[in-house]
DNA sequence: TAGATTGTTAATCGATTAACAATC
DNA sequence: TAGATTGTTAATCGATTAACAATC
């Protein structure tokens, strides 16, 4: 029992990799075989240290003077996030929002292919966004498990947000990227990740109300 | 100089701040008048006393046994957030992700009104995504400036984000929120917020590979 | 009054940073 | 060898949580 909880990474070291594989990426295409910590650190405005550490997670040993190859750091790093095989994604709700992400190629960069997406607007059923049909929500439950659908992505209204949530749980999602501002209530192996933009925002109104203040 | 550093609001703080105006606006369509931070925290899976030490920063105090007044505590989450009086920004790079944003109305909720969108493509310029005109680039330094916009929203390709953060930082914008998977290098003073998805699904494919291998 | 809930003060926890010996 | 950079161990910092007296 003691050491069964395996000390995890932290999640601001999950939210840091993206951003080294974004500079290593740059640093090979110019022809850099290694790279210190402390190259990367300046890249991102952190401290070479904080570098270290997120990279000892990943499993890589650095060489004393070199630093770190940077083709085995990538592989490392991507496939520590699992980003070097890509996962196939349901998406609920095609507005706005969710026509947007629908028509974002990059996310199989990320690991992550929306496959498919679905809609209660009777409207929108049947019609082709960025290459992709949508189908009638009441088809979701049974192609997500015929599908073996690990990961799905909520797009809809606050109100529906739930709704869909229990849906993709019964379908067997065990990952759900949720961009609604509702807190949602998931059994305890579930994964929810939020990305609502009231968080950003309120970030950013608060700081620019004290910035302008200060002058 | 000792006092001068006023402890400020941790981010954690702001981006949960949100969450509680959303419960708050539900709790009074239902006709509460009071409301205790164990409500509160009930409904969001937090634990009451984070709820009491986040109000704490908004200022506003409670009573022993009936807890805060719902309607002073949303006007006070409220104008800390600097949400009860709207900014007006620009965006640049009217894509798939640029045109979601620019037709997402709700960002008035949040304090921010997105009211004209720049991108380079000539073939873009001119038209009008979701009731907003697009216009060339080389006109948003200018705009800028005699306009007096402050947030500047930037959707642009990840190789083209820091010419556009420089043109906006020019153009007097300090507050810039950032889609684009790139660390903006910005004076001091420019507040910087990042939503790149690359961050979230870091942290959602990562959970996932951990959780698959764990069955 | 009795009981619920706040707000304060202190303890804990986790993440970041510092210092430095090991080493290529 | 001399010097740069890693990785380890310890110190610091900030945020979360606990305990409880104050109070409506």
């Amino acid at each position: 029992m003691t050491k069964n909880q395996v000390t995890s990474v932290p999640k601001p070291t999950l939210r840091r990799l993206p951003g080294y594989l974004q500079v290593l990426y740059e640093l090979k295409k110019n022809g850099s075989i290694d790279v210190s910590s402390t190259i990367i650190a300046n890249e991102l405005n952190v401290k070479p240290i904080q570098v270290r550490k997120d990279i000892e997670f990943t499993g890589i040993v650095g060489r004393p003077k070199t630093g770190y190859v940077i083709t085995e750091l990538i592989s490392a790093i991507e496939s520590f996030l699992n980003w070097d095989n890509i996962t196939d994604a349901f998406l609920v709700g095609a507005g706005h929002l969710g026509s947007a992400i629908l028509g974002y190629e990059n996310f199989t960069k990320y690991g992550v292919k929306i496959i498919a997406a679905f809609d209660v607007d009777s409207e929108k059923v049947g019609t082709v966004i960025h290459g992709k049909e949508i189908f009638p929500l009441e088809k979701m439950l049974d192609l997500c498990s015929r599908m073996h659908i690990h990961i799905g992505v909520i797009t809809v209204p606050a109100e529906n947000a739930q709704y869909v949530a229990d849906l993709m749980v019964q379908g067997g999602i065990t990952a759900i990227w949720n961009f609604a501002p509702v807190e949602l209530q998931v059994p305890e192996n579930t994964i929810v990740e939020n990305t609502p933009f009231s968080q950003s925002l309120a970030v950013l109104s608060h700081k620019l109300k004290e910035n302008i203040k200060r002058n």
